[in-house]
DNA sequence: ATATTTACATACAAGCTTGATTGTATATAA
DNA sequence: TTATATACAATCAAGCTTGTATGTAAATAT
């Protein structure tokens, strides 16, 4: 039997995808074959060439499982909806500690990250990449910004560092933890104290 | 003419160096071939594999070039002579605003950073690297902590946190503003406004 | 009912990389 | 002065990847 129905065609296409992060993160990216990549999927790399023109295209198929949610939930999490009555530092917070929950309980996109930031090479086709990471980063760090701005209108905020100041280096401080988080593979060093940095970060903060 | 005198062999072997450097820079590490280094360091592959072993025995040898050094210099920079008399928050912007001006300056350093952090997946036998990475940055933090200390000591601290939590979210902060500095190849987003951003960090501790 | 896609599997050609081997001219040690 | 180790260059065999081309059976359209 070969042909299958469409339902079944996106299954193996799932299949692929999820044989490719797998084989994507034990072998880093260069060094994963797409026959790597068919073998784990149980299928030939004839189907893989059916749904993918080639590694690139599978690499952004994961980026996309995973990054494209992640915008979105900022706005929740940062309490960015308008009629928000919550301390807007507690909303920063919150939506760190979100996401390093997520990290913790998600396998899926624990190991994206992970493909993403030490088991991928940003080079040639690639390098477009950073470009959309660096996109990514501006519209966050305006989120956070107007959540600090929120704070100093309502008087919560100990220094007199501009929102704007504030929200860099809190990103960059977020930016930091997850990279170490990855790193920190045993957990003996980032991880068990994730929730306990940001805590200590924002508490820098209130007045 | 092929055999060489002691110093010109350490020459060759110098000109892999960069050259391999050049190479991982441009096609990233798993892509670079010893070929590709070889060439550009006008040499055959037999040099290459008389000087080293393979292309990983390369990689470290890139690495030490900048990383052996770094952990001493960092000594000097955050004060940690015992007779140091400047105000400790001012040695711990210090140090870090002069690693980014190296990393301004001094293109060996930059390269071999962008290198280390995007053009190398960190796999296989590259995997313990990470563990050096972990264990460097655990010294570091310590001797954050330490001027931390001294500064909470004289009384220069705002805030009641530890010192300890004050030097973790230090340098999880600069560790962020490194990969993102890096990332920010064009300069537009970061890189130019990295030394404002330190001092926006440290301006926050400062009583 | 037949024609035509679809969703793969199989086969093939080409290039690339590696490690090993061999060759060799020259420093250097004895 | 001679022997040997050094510092490479050149060659070779082997395997690995990739892209493409072709085969094919079943689903779907007509």
């Amino acid at each position: 039997m070969v042909r299958k129905t469409k339902e079944d065609a996106e299954l193996t296409r799932l299949r692929i995808i999820d044989a490719a992060r797998a084989v994507f993160l034990a072998r880093g990216v260069s060094k994963s074959t797409l026959e790597h990549i068919a073998t784990k999927a149980n299928v030939t790399r004839g189907a893989v060439y059916w749904h993918f023109k080639n590694k690139t295209e599978i690499f952004h198929a994961i980026r996309e499982q995973v990054f494209l949610p992640l915008i979105d939930r900022m706005d929740d999490t940062l309490g960015l909806a308008i009629d928000s009555t919550e301390n807007p530092l507690t909303q920063i917070e919150n939506s760190l500690c979100h996401t390093i929950n997520e990290l913790s309980e998600n396998t899926e996109m624990r190991e994206i990250y992970e493909i993403m930031m030490i088991k991928c090479e940003y080079v040639g086709e690639f390098a477009t990449v950073l470009h959309q990471i660096l996109n990514n980063c501006s519209s966050l760090i305006e989120k956070i910004e107007i959540a600090y701005q929120r704070a100093q209108t309502q008087n919560l905020l100990a220094s007199n560092l501009s929102p704007r100041a504030l929200a860099l280096d809190t990103h960059l401080f977020f930016g930091g933890l997850l990279h170490m988080w990855i790193k920190d593979a045993d957990g003996s060093k980032f991880r068990y104290q994730a929730i306990d940095l940001i805590k200590s970060h924002i508490n820098l903060r209130r007045k």
